[in-house]
DNA sequence: CCGTATCCTCCTCGATACTG
DNA sequence: CAGTATCGAGGAGGATACGG
C-alpha cells in the first residue's frame, strides 16, 4: 500500500535527520547554551572562581537540583572545574577552564545582539499581533 | 512558623527571578536560537529566498507542524518575511529581513566555536565518563 | 554546606488526519 | 502546495524530603 510506504519513508528520513542533529556540533553547543542556567553560570564564573553557595546566591532563581545538575554537565563537558576542599563543612568551588573561557566571547556576542536588537524584535511582535 | 516563611521567601525569590528572565533580552534570544529548527532555517535562508517546500526538503527531518510554527514565530519576530503569490496552487516564499541577516554572524560564531571545540568537549566527556 | 532521590506538572514536539 | 486541528508521549525542571 502506497500510503504506508510513504509514511515509512518519512519516518526513516526523520530518524536519519535526528541522528544527524544528534551528531551536529552546532546543535550540541546550542542545546548546552540554551539550558536555562548555563549562560548565567558562565557569566557568574567569568569574574573568577566561585563557591557553590555564591553561585546559588547570585542566580537567585535556580533550584539546588538544577544548579547541581547544570554544574555537573558543564564539568563533564570540560567547561569548568570543580574542586573540593575537605573541611567541615566541605568547601566546593567552581572555575572556568580555558575551554570554558573561550566560550565567553560567544556568550557575549549573543548578549550584544540581544541588547541591540531585541527591542526591534519586540516592536515587530507588537506590529504582528495588532495585524493578526 | 519559620520553615513556612522560608519556603515562601524562596518561592517569591524564584517568581521574581522568573520575571527577570522573561524580560531578559539575552534569554529571549537564546530561547529563539535554541528552537530545534531555527538555526537550520536561518542557514537555509542565508542563501536567499526559499519556498516553503524547498525549506522542507532541505531540512528533511522537520514536521509540517513545526516548520510552519517556527516560520510563523520568526515572521512575528521580524526575522523573516513571508510573501504569498496568489496562484493555483499558491506559492509562499520566505526571505530574511535585514534584522534576520544581522543575526547570521551570531549563528556563524556559534557554529565556528562548535566546529573548533566540540571535539575537545567530546574528549572531556569520555574522560569524565571513564572516571565516574 | 553541598549535595541526592522522588515525585509531579507543564509544555514541547511528533503523529495523524483534514482543508482551501 | 501550504497549511490547520487535535491528540498523546516524553522530557525538562521545580517541590520536597533526606544524607554525608
Amino acid at each position: 500500500m502506497a500510503t504506508a510506504t510513504a509514511a515509512q519513508r518519512r519516518r526513516r528520513a526523520r530518524e536519519e535527520f535526528d541522528a544527524f542533529l544528534a551528531a551536529c556540533p552546532s546543535r550540541q553547543l546550542l542545546d548546552r547554551l540554551a539550558d536555562k542556567w548555563v549562560a548565567l553560570i558562565l557569566t557568574a564564573l567569568a569574574e573568577g572562581e566561585q563557591r557553590y553557595s555564591e553561585i546559588a546566591r547570585t542566580i537567585a532563581g535556580v533550584s539546588q537540583k538544577m544548579l547541581t545538575q547544570t554544574l555537573r554537565n558543564l564539568e563533564r563537558d570540560g567547561i569548568l572545574i570543580r574542586s573540593i576542599t575537605p573541611a567541615v563543612p566541605v568547601r566546593v568551588s567552581y572555575r572556568l577552564t580555558p575551554l570554558g573561557e573561550s566560550l565567553l566571547p560567544v556568550v557575549r556576542a549573543i548578549k550584544q545582539w540581544a541588547e541591540q536588537n531585541m527591542g526591534a524584535v519586540q516592536d515587530a511582535r507588537r506590529r504582528y499581533d495588532t495585524r493578526h
